[in-house]
DNA sequence: TTTATGGCTGTCA
DNA sequence: ATGACAGCCATAA
């Protein structure tokens, strides 16, 4: 069984459409922790491999991929990005202008 | 309970 | 543009 503020945190996450992608920081406004963009790492850090949850379209509010533990999840995150359309400019960023998910 | 550590972020030098 | 610092606070030990 997992917090409550997990499960807010992964829905949040499943919203994000296929080709777009969301900071850590408005995933955590959007599950109704505004501030706690940590949180929201760590809730994917500690997400199953099986869980239907597209962790790859979480990115920093750089624009850049967050390093983690593993360092092959950087490729495989971006590797990931790419299939799903999104383009990556000559320093590996990403371009919120034109792929930054706007909920509704 | 206290400490240390984080897949972050905004501000300032 | 890059680097240092300080807040946010849940987990693990």
């Amino acid at each position: 069984m997992v917090s409550p503020r997990y499960n807010r945190i992964y829905g949040v996450v499943r919203r994000i459409p296929r080709g777009r992608v969301a900071t850590y920081g408005q995933v955590a406004e959007l599950a109704g922790f505004p501030g706690q963009a940590r949180q929201v790492g760590y809730a994917l850090r500690a997400l199953s491999d099986d869980a239907n949850v597209p962790w790859h379209r979480v990115i920093n509010a750089r624009g850049e991929l967050s390093p983690r533990a593993e360092s092959t999840s950087v490729h495989v995150q971006r590797a990931l990005l790419r299939a799903e359309g999104i383009r990556f400019d000559a320093e590996q960023r990403v371009s919120f202008v034109k792929y930054r998910w706007k909920p509704r």
